[in-house]
DNA sequence: GATGAATGAGAATTCATTCAT
DNA sequence: TATGAATGAATTCTCATTCAT
């Protein structure tokens, strides 16, 4: 049962509307993939929506307006991640659990690439919405993290901190796929980097204090 | 013996024109500070700075330049970490060498929180001397962490993918004290994730396969 | 049926749209009969016209291309020249003929003397636009002076070189007539100059080798 | 003996003020040659000179002012073409005469191209200096033609007007042999219209009305 | 639901020019 | 004699945004 969806000069939304509201949102995704968010603009956008200007202005505020849109539709799937960490870790299939953890993490930025990076650059640069987003939006991962981290490792004092130190990492690892490039290091196979990190995380897993 | 610098006009730079230049840099850095760095525009700079915007021309080519010229300057003293890495790491000292690197790393963050910060935000939108800078600047310090690695749990088979990961981790930790925020965790006390990260290399280094 | 009209953004231009644009040439022509061209400013322009100049640069890319589009308008009536060319000059008639040649060249410049002036100071400039558009625009006279010389004079050896030189009199002479200076004289009467090329043209053309 | 020169500033110039003016001066008129004049500016000479902009006013009011100077330096040899219209000219040397006369005249343009040109435009754009000077320079010339006429072909009647009327055309030619583009003709030998002056004034001297 | 037209506002940039040294 | 330093004043240009149709 679809919502009924507005507008911003309030008028229901039909078919029409909700194709160039649409449009409008993937040509701005599409020209975050060739250039810098910094410089994107309404006219880059319209023009290439081909649309009038002021039919941006029907649809969204600004240009953050739609970038927020455009964060907000993808990161929908975060629920085969927490299905992962939902299933039962035990010595036997700790490393082949937290490989699965890892790469579902990895498949969810290759999927989501412009999306989450513009979220996480908004988020880094201060910008409340985004910053708001993110925390919520990957909350339960690194808590049912922090809880897996207890149930195997009982030892460990500060859960919440290293499930959150991994998390970080892990964020960056899959963000920097891309680029290559991690923190001031030089071009790292995928591979690399995730053995590293599913090492780490079996590491503080299987380590009985 | 002093080497003779330019302005961007070719004249010799005497006292007064690198008087003025280090102005425009201190009165960029301070602005940073308070306002996001995206809306930065010459004309702000050259207003907290008093001179007009046409000696701003003088001596940089753009806002990026000056940046760039701030964020140069400011990681001096990564020797200080450098040196912690450069000492007898045992098993006895181990927590405490450890300890003492991730503090030294937090306390360069400290000193030049607004710098590297911009440094970070730039490398990871992709700016090309920024992104450079970076990676120059710290491939030392991951190195010499692989190294360690190596040396003390020669078992690690994939030491240099897991300091660069660890250092990914310490750069995120560091860089978020301040905004609080760490992929999109919410505030944590600085100790609880510092003591995260002690904790994850000390385990690294200390385990033995 | 008229072609539908874009501007510089890609819109089609409807009425008031070309009003707008069709003002600003306006000014743009009515400005250089006053000043020199070489300071013409794009808000000398906007100012006059009583639009902002972010309306300019909906229509034109810069002060040149209001220039040119000014002067591509202007010299549509050269058939009036050809037409003289086209009919029987013969020996009877020749004098007469010549004179009206002449003329209708004098004629051409009188209407459109601030384009025309326009199109040969940017042309001597080595402006490539207005060279090739002067080129195409005349190309047709001279050639058409050349068969006349041709047909009438048969033993000159070198028709095409003496029109050409006749023809570059003839626009010297039309284009100096306001300012009154021809090459170095001091102010001719236009009478005097006009009698000169029908005598120099004439003597061509009767001139039995 | 020379004459004492005094710069702007009232002083006497020495060896080193005169070179100093000097090298603006060389340095405008190799900037000249590549690009237009148009938008040369005080910064591209004194960054090519070698001087500090401040110097440049020590020598010259502004631009106009070197390239006035330029101008007037150029002209000197003038003499050679008034030397041949002192010749006698008769009905047997006739052609040869004419010749010489027209080749002297592009010779002059073949050694003052830039200056010439110059002072050209500027006349033609209705700069009042140049203007004037390109009158003094040029009258001896057209006035002795127009003396050359009446002498040799005495029914003429209006000697001045096609003495002028010449004189301009072989200004024409003689200025657009390197752009290659005289009033919109294409590009056409040196030799061709070359020949066809010669021709023509030829023409005017033999032809007994 | 869409768009042609227009604009206010501000940013970047460049120059000619001056002055103290 | 020369120049480092600075600037006022334009000018170009671009954008987000609005409004009447």
């Amino acid at each position: 049962m679809p919502e009924e969806l507005h507008n911003l000069q309030g008028q229901k939304m039909g078919r029409k509307g909700r194709e160039t509201r649409r449009r409008i949102m993937d040509v701005t995704l599409a020209l975050l993939q060739d250039s810098s968010y910094k410089d994107l603009t309404v006219l880059d956008v319209v023009y290439e929506a081909d649309v009038s200007n002021a039919t941006f202005y029907i649809y969204f505020e600004d240009i953050e307006d739609v970038l927020f849109a455009c964060v907000q539709e993808a990161a929908l799937d975060m629920n085969a991640i927490l299905d992962v960490l939902a299933t039962d870790w035990n010595r036997r299939n700790l490393r082949q659990k937290v490989r699965e953890f890892v790469e579902s993490y990895n498949q969810l930025w290759e999927k989501n690439r412009v999306e989450l990076r513009l979220r996480n650059l908004e988020a880094d640069q201060g910008n409340p919405r985004f910053l708001h987003y993110r925390t919520e939006s990957t909350r339960k991962i690194y808590e049912a993290l922090g809880r897996k981290i207890t149930e195997l490792n009982p030892g460990q004092r500060n859960p919440d901190g290293v499930a959150i130190v991994i998390f970080a990492a892990l964020d960056i690892i899959a963000a920097k796929h891309e680029i290559g490039i991690v923190s001031g290091a030089t071009r790292q196979t995928r591979k690399k980097l995730t053995d590293a990190i599913v090492d780490l995380l079996s590491l503080v897993l299987e380590n009985r204090a």
